[in-house]
DNA sequence: GTCGCCATGATTGTCAACAATTCTGTTGAA
DNA sequence: TTCAACAGAATTGTTGACAATCATGGCGAC
């Protein structure tokens, strides 16, 4: 046996290869067009190259890299239009699940967004990026969880899975961290004061900074790529 | 060089796996339940047995079938609860998918349109449910892709890939055909005269027969095993 | 007669070697 | 100098064998 992490089912580990590649595209360590080689990425994470690959397989299915017979796989660069397209399906998502949120909220529901907001807030006190972007997720996962539809928040977290790759600029910017935290304790207010209409508006502010600042630091790039030819 | 199919891409030939088990799963040919044995299929679909591991995985994910480590692959029993959760969803992703549909709409969509749906309508005529059920997809594909965003277009697939098996009921039903087919022939009109209303409430009342008669096949059963103790 | 334990078989999970493909750098000629 | 062809390296795709795991059925103990 092991002597750090006892043996984990194959699936599992499938899973856990491609969270921590998802965590390090979401973290900017690997970057749009970089490419993933296979025998690399086993040797550093510890694992055989056919866990990698069904890894692999994986991110591509959510979206978040791209693959080529024969070439490899490489971190998908987010066109713009794709980047709006996706973050109106999340806006319309949320909203709708935001809606669905029973008012008054349940105490369980309040102590809970408290408990992963207080893991949030220190991880951004502290500016560590990965804690802050893991807490996030449970966050969200907890908040929209209570619309009571777990299909629906499967959607919700699959597409904002895909934009992932476009969130290596926000994710470790103190600004738009703090940012979110002090969203996240509005919604936390709004819930406590019953106020659907602010927690909606809320969720949909919620989306807009990371998305712009992607837009705009890649939308001229796009622009001029598309004019000369690429 | 094999005479009858040339030699295609991997990630090809595992979508093609999994299609395939997919059709044989809405047409009632693998039944829930039934067990998915790795070799077997990749014997009887004249591919490597790493091939249909991959197409399982990908079903996995669709929501299709169920993997437990070790013992393998089943193809998925919905519960009631969750078919009802899932039609929740996909009633509110059509909605506001057609609410995009562009009014007046281009002559290559009704045309488009009304070549699949000759297609559907000889299928339902001569009774070839597989044909049916192609072309009913490319129906909803292609009415749904005019709302002009690929992503909603993706989860509104995804969301009926993962009740197809609950459709073995109804995709071999003669009257539950001929339901379907009139429908499509209705929206195809709504679209015509620029009766968006008209067209958001066919679309939601088309997925109602095919939930209901899986409910009304299903609960008794359901009911049952939980009073029992399953 | 029933319960629990172990041997056996069926199936999935893991692996390393091999084959096929694509990329890179060099050479030689126009 | 530029271009094309070629050889070699790097990388992905494929395969069959092997190991680990779980279900099944028989055997003995109580």
């Amino acid at each position: 046996m092991p002597t750090t992490a006892l043996k984990l089912q194959t699936t599992d580990r499938v899973r856990g290869i491609a969270a921590a590649l998802e965590e390090e595209i979401v973290l900017g360590w690997l970057m749009p067009r970089e490419r993933l080689v296979e025998e690399d990425l086993a040797e550093r994470l510890e694992v055989k190259r056919h866990v990698v690959r069904e890894a692999l397989a994986e991110l591509e299915r959510v979206g978040l890299i791209e693959r080529v017979p024969n070439r490899g796989a490489f971190v998908k660069l987010l066109d713009p239009t794709e980047v709006r397209q996706i973050y109106s399906v999340r806006e319309a998502l949320e909203t709708l699940a935001a809606e669905q949120i029973p008012m008054p909220a349940p105490a369980r529901l309040l102590s809970q967004l408290e408990e992963i907001q207080g893991a949030h807030s220190a991880a951004v006190a502290s500016g560590d990026a990965r804690a802050a972007f893991r807490a996030n997720m449970s966050f969200h996962e907890a908040l929209f969880a209570a619309c009571g539809n777990p299909h629906l928040v499967e959607l919700i977290q699959a597409m904002a899975q895909k934009v992932h790759g476009a969130r290596s600029i926000t994710a470790a910017s103190a600004e738009h961290l703090a940012l979110a935290r002090d969203e996240h304790l509005g919604m936390i207010e709004a819930i406590r004061a019953g106020d659907r209409p602010r927690l909606v508006a809320l969720c949909r502010q919620h989306l807009g900074p990371s998305r712009d600042a992607y837009i705009a630091a890649v939308e001229p790039r796009f622009a001029r790529s598309k004019s000369v030819g690429g």
